[in-house]
DNA sequence: CAATTGATGGACT
DNA sequence: GTCCATCAATTGA
């Protein structure tokens, strides 16, 4: 399982190429001590920084917990919602673009090591419940996925044969045009895609 | 459909 | 510094 760890230069362009590019690359964490999870990642959503009103760092806010956007491209960005749930996302472009592209859903490869888990029944289909299974935590946050010693980084992996785009999810509020930006994609029929 | 949950950030003193 | 409305989601009816 010697895959290719994907390189800083991979996320450090525009943020939208990094979000469909991100799609069929796999994900790896570290587990407890001795365990090494792999899920492939099929859905994605990109956030445009500074002029995204959905995104944390609109218009150039900065804030304490925002600080990882404006690291470069290829860095974790892990927050906390709605008090319970985590959310993972990857930081793109250079320190001077806090944008990032949020992973919304995975498909668990399996798990090597000594506490291998019945992974393929975790349940991966949304921005909280994967990083449930992954066990992230705010941790996590501010960690570089081009290191495999951050416990967390992305391989190599097969790209999808066909990208869907959409809109993205849980942004209503933030009213038009944003709320229709064609910012979300999946890969078609996969089934661990969020409802 | 409503309840849940607590960190966050803006408004305030 | 304190207070409080807000929230990129999930679960259970």
């Amino acid at each position: 399982m010697a895959k290719k760890l994907l390189a800083q230069d991979f996320y450090i362009r525009d943020t939208v190429e990094v979000a469909r590019r991100l799609l069929g690359q796999v994900l790896c964490c570290r587990f407890g001590d001795d365990e090494t999870r792999r899920f492939r990642i099929v859905e994605t959503e990109a956030y445009l920084g500074l002029g995204d009103p959905a995104c944390h760092s609109y218009h150039g806010k900065r804030t304490e917990r925002v600080r990882p956007l404006y690291l470069d491209g290829g860095h974790s960005y892990v927050y906390l919602i709605y008090g319970i749930y985590h959310c993972l996302n990857v930081v793109t472009g250079d320190a001077s673009t806090p944008e990032a592209v949020l992973i919304r859903a995975l498909e668990p490869l399996g798990s090597e090591g000594r506490h291998r888990a019945a992974l393929k029944k975790m349940e991966t289909n949304g921005p909280g419940k994967l990083c449930r299974a992954l066990g992230i935590t705010r941790e996590h946050n501010g960690r570089a996925l081009f290191k495999k010693s951050s416990g967390l980084w992305i391989e190599e992996g097969e790209a999808p044969e066909s990208i869907v785009p959409a809109k993205r999810v849980g942004i209503e509020g933030y009213g038009e045009p944003c709320v229709s930006w064609p910012l979300r994609f999946y890969e078609a029929g996969n089934p661990y895609v969020s409802r």
